[in-house]
DNA sequence: GCTACATACCTCGTGATATGATGTATTACG
DNA sequence: CGTAATACATCATATCACGAGGTATGTAGC
């Protein structure tokens, strides 16, 4: 997929990855695979990015000798899914401009 | 509409804007204000980048003593287009992702 | 014991991008 | 004569995805 459009909706993935149950960054890579493919520093530059933006919040624990630092959705990132289905509504109606202009 | 999302579609969308008739930049964003608005530093970047993609060519006219640069479309760019659509396919998948999982 | 792979985290540099600010010049209108 | 519309262009800035590289532990195979 061209890069420019993916950029439009991995954040919005990464939040849906850990809106049902909190999860971890390997973990998210391992279930958005089938959806959407990111590398661990694209996945970890979001992380920190939707930190700083409050719409998850971070708890680290020590699993099996391992580091772990679970993600939780907070109530902004929630309000950012709601917010991209709007957004996506607008989008449509772009793609039916470019659809229906470019079929004449 | 979040930055990233247009990011993914205003190339086609200048694309869609000259493909059926030739035309020049000004008119390019009074024609795309009503699917989405872009300053004008924003076309003349983006038209470069596609005049640099072989996706148009450009022509110089004098026209009413002032200076228009119209731009045609080629061939590349007009699979630029169907490719995007083909893009849209995977976007959509996506999208249903995130509403389905967002849902439970 | 050694190797390789999976798990799990992180940082840095780079290239691509949209955009505001700013600049130039002409025509049209009141 | 001033303002808005027309029409182009460039520069600096901020944001972003990503590859390359780094650290460390557990497990499976030989």
């Amino acid at each position: 997929m061209d890069a420019q459009l993916r950029r439009g909706v991995l954040d919005v993935c990464v939040l849906v990855a850990i809106k049902n149950k909190d999860s971890y960054g390997y973990k998210i890579i391992k279930d958005l695979k089938p959806v959407v493919e990111l590398s661990e520093s694209t996945l970890y530059t979001i992380l920190k990015r939707l930190e700083e933006g409050k719409m998850l919040i971070v708890r680290s624990v020590e699993f099996e000798g391992r580091l772990r630092k679970y993600y939780h959705i907070t109530q902004r990132g929630l309000k950012r899914i709601e917010d991209f289905k709007d957004e996506w509504e607008e989008l449509m109606r772009v793609y039916s401009f470019i659809v229906e202009e470019s079929d004449i």
